[in-house]
DNA sequence: ACGCTTTCGCTACGACCCGTAGCGTAATGG
DNA sequence: CCATTACGCTACGGGTCGTAGCGAAAGCGT
């Protein structure tokens, strides 16, 4: 063996730019904000960051994955706030969560690429993996912090609480999403109450599991429900060529 | 006085042709589920349709308005189902809301607009008119119907009743729509019974105004969160040219 | 220092879609 | 029968797409 690669996925010749990256994702938001989704173009992000438009090819597949990967780097900030309970937290994550979706490159970006989704399974999987997973790594981080301080029990059925996340993860950033983007009003503090106080009461007022009273069968779902932590490790974001220079 | 029309909106010349728009609306629907959003022309919906590519462009102003009529109408069949409780009607509009998204037609088209609507406000309001207020219509139907049982207590505050309204109706919409196409997992019976046991539980068993026990202020939001009740009479869906051949 | 490899900037290109103008024709109402 | 409006059709300039091809630049290994 003579010839070792140094390190994974640095092979040989010139190396990509990775000044040239953040300056693509810097002009891709920037574009957003002035054009919005439908007018921006490839051309124009590529003028904008100085880079020839060739070179946005050969990284990204397209707008669709080039908007996923500018806008995912704004949730990067996203952090759980120790308040103290479990009814502050929420709330406190939620006004993140609605200042985020506040700014224009994300109002605009975030749903395009999102209703594209519907019909690339890449795409979708892109989204899932660079932003919503990041999104519910904070449910479970708040959940863990309310179980310490004794305000929620801790699961018994690992099963039955990774749904539970998963609903309240859909509720949550739905909600707001929803009042933002379709109702078009501020997710402010007032809002941020009232919604946190009816998911609270919701989740805690309710026993661990009542009764299948009516329909039917409510527990025995198939093993199978969706395809929950069978999609890690191997094909990452996927860029167009090799490697993978967006933050992470 | 001698030339009076006869009927608003009828004034002279050739009528516009009620079979072209349903025909035009119908095809564009099938372009959604063929194409997708970002693929459908409007040149090829009206090879669909059997018209002119530039009829469209004299009754709709573009892509954006056009697939909002498209997408409206899959909207009309929603109802409010008397099951006898307040949880299981829930149960039913969210399952019949979550049948609509279900179909590509829907999924790809709905987001799209709200997308595109966050850098138009005419547009925003165009969907508020024919889509979202005729859904919110649903949630004031079920709450008079829960009152009259008796399930929930007859509002006082009109303003809070309002403000209390729109919190479940982005919670509703907002949940369904982010676990169809964000989580990409199917809103069946019982993802709906679980969510409809949180919001019902969180929304009956927290007192009218019950204690500002931790987090601080609950009850005293300011007057005017927002300008409900303030865009409805003028203006409305506001075609390109004059009539309103859609549905209605 | 020398190649090898990969990236970069640039130009040019065919293909496609947009949105409109113009024309002759069809369908109503007065 | 005439004014008015809608329709189908064609054609057009303008814009964007995504790719190909080229020479030059920037690293790595020997």
């Amino acid at each position: 063996m003579h010839s070792r690669t140094p390190s994974p996925a640095a092979r040989a010749g010139r190396p990509r730019s990775a000044t040239a990256d953040t300056a693509i994702l810097a002009a891709t938001r920037a574009a957003l904000v002035e054009l919005g989704w439908s007018k921006l173009t490839l051309g124009d992000v590529a003028t904008r960051a100085g880079v020839a438009k060739t070179t946005l090819y050969r990284r990204w597949a397209g707008k669709n994955e080039l908007v996923v990967d500018a806008v995912a780097e704004l949730f990067d900030e996203l952090r759980v706030p120790d308040r103290g309970s479990l009814a502050a937290d929420i709330e406190g994550v939620v006004l993140q969560f609605a200042a985020i979706l506040a700014r224009p490159e994300a109002r605009s970006g975030l749903m395009a690429v999102v209703a594209e989704s519907t019909r690339d399974d890449a795409l979708r999987e892109r989204i899932r993996a660079s932003i919503v997973e990041r999104q519910k790594r904070l449910v479970l981080e708040g959940r863990a912090r309310a179980q310490a301080r004794g305000e929620l029990p801790p699961e018994e059925d690992p099963e039955e609480a990774a749904r539970t996340v998963d609903l309240i993860f859909d509720v949550v950033a739905g909600a707001v999403v929803h009042r933002t983007l379709v109702s078009a009003q501020p997710a402010d503090e007032n809002w941020v109450r009232g919604f946190t106080r009816v998911l609270v009461t919701g989740l805690t007022s309710l026993p661990g599991r009542p009764q299948e009273h009516q329909t039917g069968t409510a527990a025995d779902s198939p093993p199978a429900p969706g395809n929950r932590a069978a999609t890690d490790s191997p094909s990452a974001p996927e860029r167009k060529a090799a490697d993978s220079p967006s933050g992470a």
